[in-house]
DNA sequence: CCCCCGAAGTCATACGTATTACCCCTTGAA
DNA sequence: TTCAAGGGGTAATACGTATGACTTCGGGGG
């Protein structure tokens, strides 16, 4: 690195003529009316003209505190995770505090070596002052997926979607299963009896909990089936696995998908097979995310309150930081129906 | 904070019987053979046995380098900025660093109360080596947007998608203007000789260079005109725009979008209005995000390999870090010729 | 027998900041 | 005139790590 240093609390303190005790009085704005009026401004200037930054390694080393927050999620790619970033970096800035992404370390696509986590990932995993760990497989996977962050002395962790997780840390989910009753309600209320359900299949807690509340909600209610077929979450998949469901010989007459992503791939299905969406065959989605407004028709889908989500986690993280315990929290879905579903065709 | 302190190296030392250099150079790891193997296991041991991880303030306090670097996008909610991670961080894994993100501090959505820019957004942005900005206006801008984040003694930053820079920041662009080109050469191949732009109204480089390029394409072509209307980049103010162009008198045959979340507003603009798409109507979009093939009919848009500017961005931070001054790059665009362009209905 | 050398540790230090404890000087009251 | 009370500044220090300089010790060559 021939990088020129950049210049210091003291490199100020010099060009002010004071002492570097003084720069730091004056920068850091706390003491009010410790230092003069006239040496503060001519601190201020002196800071102006040499450009000075204050260095954050040194100043978190000094206070034992980054006021920084890391986000883990399992991939930047898709829409989802936006919105929970968004509506945790509000909060978090409400707070003088910043938030950091980064994805998981085993995220294969932007970590091809495998690089282990004592490798280059520690740093950012380390510069900060907690965590919020959204859709693993289990919260107790915290403990396994990132060596230290759990236990004590360490760094303090609240998951997001990911499962209640006993007294084990805090936690913010979505009423996963409540949406997926009031999809089956739906469907089932508009006279539907055989259902397919496209799953995803990924090792994340919302996804196997959608797939046991799908179970669970038709295994209540007597005379309708469910057959299920599973695909990576990208349209080409979720279309391959909606073809082999649409081609079976007791064909449902709707398709329960994981995601809007995995119903857009059923759309294309049903298109291949000259099925129109909904009059021949009902599709639904989950989490609302932009794509199932553009879709046509507009999918009838579970709206998950992502931002509100990754509020609701900051604020848990806050207060765990502050010493405080949260109370796990649940963040109902809502069903919207829009123009996806309808009554099954005549026999 | 009522945290218990984490585990210090002189513990580990304490624990070990050795002294806190010996813990550093065990762990460190450089330096072989500086340390007998039987002390290194003790020491090893003490340190599985006391959870120790290093304190990343106080060893990039000590190197000067923090081995992690910051991308900054306009938003996480657009899904065009996944790929661009993944691409930064797979060149970054293998140089052995990690990769933050965040928002502009401008971002309206996550800085609700214009926290300023020496607030607590300064944290993330400082403990890093260097920054990858992605989407600003110019790349003049950064100075601007970033205080101390170019010139002397300042971090090193390369721009993405953000316009040639002269000599003042190595940068990393799209061919925007020859992907315009193509799709207004598709186009008018075709037979269509009245164009209407559906413009972004986002001030991004990358935007205005789409308008000017496809402006100066339609020029260049007599018996060509182009109309152009401009709306928010979400599905509902693009639908409106894409109404509002055509419901003229001189209705334009095709409809060029500046993005393809744009383009899907233009489809349901066209259905409202009774249009097909193509046989009535050409769409065209912009960067092959996933809604390209999810829409029906898949878009012709020009893809533009953003996971490829993350890695080719990265390249070039990691070079400027290294003293080397990375050469300007521009990535093509490609067309991609789908189902939404066919020949415009006859008169 | 002496000297030198390599192996294996340890000591001391610097990184840049924030804060505590201290000091000096001025001012006002006794 | 003396002393207390601050106002306004500084020196010193600690945070935890990595590393260059130094020490110790045993062995082998001259």
């Amino acid at each position: 690195m021939s990088t020129i240093s950049r210049p210091t609390s003291r490199d100020v303190a010099h060009e002010a003529g004071v002492s570097q005790s003084t720069v730091s009085l004056v920068l850091g704005d706390k003491w009010p009316g410790r230092v003069s009026p006239a040496t503060a401004r001519s601190v201020r200037s002196a800071a102006e003209r040499l450009g000075y930054r204050p260095n954050t390694a040194a100043r978190n080393l000094r206070l034992g505190t980054t006021r920084t927050v890391l986000l883990m999620v399992p991939t930047l790619s898709a829409p989802f995770f936006g919105p929970v970033y968004t509506g945790a970096a509000r909060v978090a800035a409400r707070h003088g505090f910043g938030v950091v992404v980064s994805t998981w370390p085993d995220d294969p696509a932007a970590h091809p070596s495998g690089s282990p986590t004592g490798g280059p990932f520690a740093a950012p995993h380390e510069a900060i002052d907690g965590v919020l760990a959204s859709s693993l497989a289990t919260s107790s996977m915290i403990t396994s997926a990132t060596p230290g962050m759990s236990g004590a002395g360490t760094t303090p962790v609240v998951t997001l979607d990911s499962g209640p997780a006993g007294d084990l840390v805090p936690t913010v989910d979505f009423g996963v299963a409540d949406g997926m009753r009031a999809i089956t309600a739906h469907l089932v209320g508009l006279g539907h009896r055989r259902v397919g359900h496209v799953a995803a299949a990924v090792d994340q807690w919302t996804f196997h909990a959608r797939a046991d509340a799908l179970t669970a909600a038709v295994a209540a209610l007597p005379g309708v089936s469910v057959v299920r077929d599973s695909c990576a979450i990208d349209v080409a998949s979720a279309k391959d696995a909606a073809t082999r469901l649409l081609e079976r010989s007791d064909r449902p007459t709707a398709l329960v998908c994981d995601d809007d992503q995995i119903a857009a791939g059923a759309y294309k299905a049903a298109r291949a097979l000259g099925l129109d969406v909904p009059s021949d065959l009902s599709v639904t989605g989950f989490d609302d995310v932009l794509l199932a407004t553009a879709l046509e028709p507009e999918l009838t889908t579970v709206r998950l309150p992502a931002e509100e989500m990754g509020a609701q986690g900051m604020t848990a993280l806050l207060d765990l930081l502050a010493g405080r315990r949260p109370e796990p929290r649940v963040l109902p879905g809502e069903l919207i129906v829009r123009g996806s579903t309808a009554p099954p065709p005549a026999l």
